[in-house]
DNA sequence: TTGTAGGCGTTATCAG
DNA sequence: CTGATAACGCCTACAA
């Protein structure tokens, strides 16, 4: 191991000369810079990190926090968030609980041992002992997608309510009057705020929702599929769905497929988060794109300057968009005679 | 900051009797480890990482470098890795160079300062500055998927030729005799093995392989895409292509989708790498599917008994398996009258 | 079984 | 502009 000292020896300066003048601080001597430069590449020195964040107080590394870094939502979150870190030399540490939150609060309290300078999460679990582990987090927390109950960290997040609204209206243009939401578990805000958007496109067009077209707490492609199931079981059949992220639309679409519907003849499907696969299905799907990759460089981003000191960093709503592909269509003609039912 | 002075004192013990008892230590008395644990949680201490860290010599990080955490089989092999390590009580750093050969030199080098006990590495690069780069890395290193050229890291990989060869032999076995390939770089010996399998599964058919069915070098979503376009305009169309890996499968696809080709009654295709949605792709897709999670798992196994001192670590080579689904089918009636022109 | 004390490699403060 | 030197917080011989 060649530490400070062998290069502050090599060159005849001291180790406080050879910190500084490795880190480019301006109050040293071209000459001597270029001399300990010279010691440091020739001893193949390479500064220990944990000894730097012992002496500084903390790490150049931030850490992300995800349910499922396979959803490729979460992926490309990451990717953001790490080519944002790159920039001002810090580096990522991703953990992925895998959708449980058990092992959420391990991986959390796990980290609390100053191996993060600041942490990014997007979280599964909500309740008290899991934002007490969070909060006692060392140093700065930002949110990502969606902020569990009673939490003030900040949160960069899409404007779901607004987007989803949007996208269900069209829907309703297209003359459905059936649309059924899959939604996600009641605690995520952003379930809260999808179903929010349909309701107001269900207002705005003056239509009857029922609440058997409302399924809660869905997640994963299982949850998808089964409540795909229930909502292909029901006496009047929606002749549309809005699932609420993509993994639970995968699921969906496999149950349709398996009860031999044809999309959009027979059903619309309309999807939350894009996959780069979707325009491939049969048929492409229609989604809302999030900007998952900006919003990982903006969370990266929130952190690094509350890193620097800034203290005043609020949430960030980037815009969502609907990618219009094939998935939508009119509802089948049996449905535009028959209006649904009292 | 509570330390572990203070934890000691108002144990009434030394710190490293703390030390001890809180590493499970066998040497210390049932009553006083009481003592401490009760203590150390009533003052809620936590260890230092980075203090641990440098007194012990090594992080408890492991490391992996992909090219692409956004493709689903490099997050499926970090989960993999990631699970493993959290039953080590290690914890996992992931760096994705976005395919970018920089970017690998920098994350590489930047990492050799200590932060990662050991390292899971699948690279781009291959040059010699780059294996320098690598073996200069502090702890243990090894290589997932494909091994750069004169390196002797120990590897964890699928048998490539083998499956390879087997699913070719499909393809011959429903009558193709134009079988093309879209193979990746020629110095990944991932491409090399798949594509010596490839040519086996000719040979066993007896068949001859021009070389304009073979294009070389192709990544990527839009290196797919363009080798496809490449093959589609050749004089002697092949009726089933094999693509290197998922993303190049998606390019192909798109390709062959806006040349207005339906698969599998005009053109058959094979896939290296499975994916959550090519079953509901259309038609859906026919893969040979690597066990990323395994892989991943087998990975940080070996940096795990590395790091617990064995030495004598070597390969491990997993099964890939064919997937059937409804991408391949005989070829094109004509071509089956009109066998492949001189 | 438990305590004492030195060191891990940097950074940062404070003189000079 | 540069050099001594004291932390940073934990671990681990070695001693008791």
């Amino acid at each position: 191991m060649v530490g400070i000292r062998d290069v502050a020896r090599l060159a005849g300066v001291s180790t406080a000369t050879v910190t500084r003048a490795l880190r480019g601080d301006p109050s040293v001597t071209a000459a001597t810079k270029a001399k300990v430069q010279a010691a440091a590449v020739q001893l193949g020195y390479v500064p220990s990190a944990a000894a730097r964040a012992l002496s500084r107080g903390h790490s150049n590394l931030l850490g992300l926090f995800v349910p499922d870094i396979v959803n490729p939502f979460y992926a490309q979150v990451a990717q953001g968030l790490e080519d944002r870190a790159a920039e001002e030399r810090y580096h990522c540490v991703i953990a992925s609980s895998h959708l449980n939150r058990e092992r959420e609060q391990q991986l959390l309290t796990s980290f609390q041992d100053g191996t993060l300078a600041g942490l990014a999460a997007t979280t599964v679990g909500s309740d008290e002992s899991f934002a007490a582990a969070l909060t006692a987090t060392r140093g700065p927390l930002v949110l990502v997608d969606r902020r569990p109950r009673g939490f003030n960290a900040p949160l960069v997040r899409t404007d779901n309510r607004k987007v989803t609204r949007h996208a269900i209206s069209r829907l309703f243009a297209m003359g459905h009057t059936r649309i059924a939401m899959i939604s996600g578990p009641r605690e995520f805000d952003t379930a809260c705020q999808r179903l929010s958007g349909f309701r107001m496109a269900y207002q705005d067009a003056g239509s009857f929702l029922p609440d058997s077209y409302i399924r809660h707490g869905h997640l994963g492609e299982a949850g998808g599929h089964a409540a795909m199931r229930e909502l292909l079981a029901l006496p009047q059949v929606p002749t549309a769905v809005f699932c609420f992220n993509n993994l639970v639309t995968v699921g969906a679409l496999t149950a349709i497929r398996a009860a031999g519907l044809k999309i959009p003849h027979d059903i619309s499907v309309l999807a939350f988060d894009d996959m780069s696969l979707f325009p491939l299905v049969d048929p492409p799907i229609t989604a809302i794109a999030q900007p998952a990759y900006e919003m990982g460089r903006a969370a990266a981003d929130m952190l690094l300057r509350r890193l620097a000191g800034e203290q005043e960093v609020t949430d960030i709503v980037l815009p969502a968009t609907l990618i219009e592909r094939e998935s939508l269509g009119p509802p089948p003609a049996a449905e535009r005679i028959t209006p649904p039912a009292t």
